[in-house]
DNA sequence: ATTAATTGTAATATATAATTTACATATTAT
DNA sequence: ATAATATGTAAATTATATATTACAATTAAT
């Protein structure tokens, strides 16, 4: 048994970040054609882009690839308390 | 605009690799107590290990932190037409 | 200044992630 | 061999990710 010293207070949505509006932007891309590249609407980019909720790994993983940043740069963990 | 000649086939969840019961019994956890660490269930923790479903980044980003593997290396695309 | 393109957002609907309860099977310990 | 612990799975429910439609507000182009 390992690390039960290591306790992850309450995580909401607000402690995840993301860098998808930047590496789009980067790619000279619009929502809608991110959006298409991924094949989710693009009301799914922008809500992801200002933190209104949570995607999935899979469509974390559509992003990484297609915006071509690495998956720990488009999304990560920053709490305070860790 | 870039990457137009990138088109992402049809992914579907078993593209989805993870390598969550190899990280796991590494720490020698069992899954409730995995559950337990990130707060959810027992069963929650056994379908990602078989790739029974997709889960959300918080809880990969928690995963990744918990059993101290690379959000990376602990999840992956793996298509053959990419 | 007007028009077109882009983005924000809201309401409703749908798909599916995650829970709960429950039981069967497998694995480990005694 | 028996008991205890760990895992697989299934049905029903709940929470929430994502879609759809629609419209307002910005921003960029003419």
């Amino acid at each position: 048994m390992a690390n039960e010293d290591i306790v992850l207070e309450a995580i909401t949505e607000e402690d995840i970040k993301n860098r998808v509006k930047i590496a789009r932007t980067q790619k000279d891309m619009t929502q809608q054609e991110l959006a298409e590249a991924i094949d989710v609407t693009r009301q799914t980019i922008g809500l992801i882009e200002n933190q209104k909720y949570n995607p999935t790994i899979i469509l974390c993983l559509k992003l990484s690839y297609v915006l071509d940043v690495s998956l720990e740069k488009l999304f990560w963990l920053e709490v305070n308390n860790i």
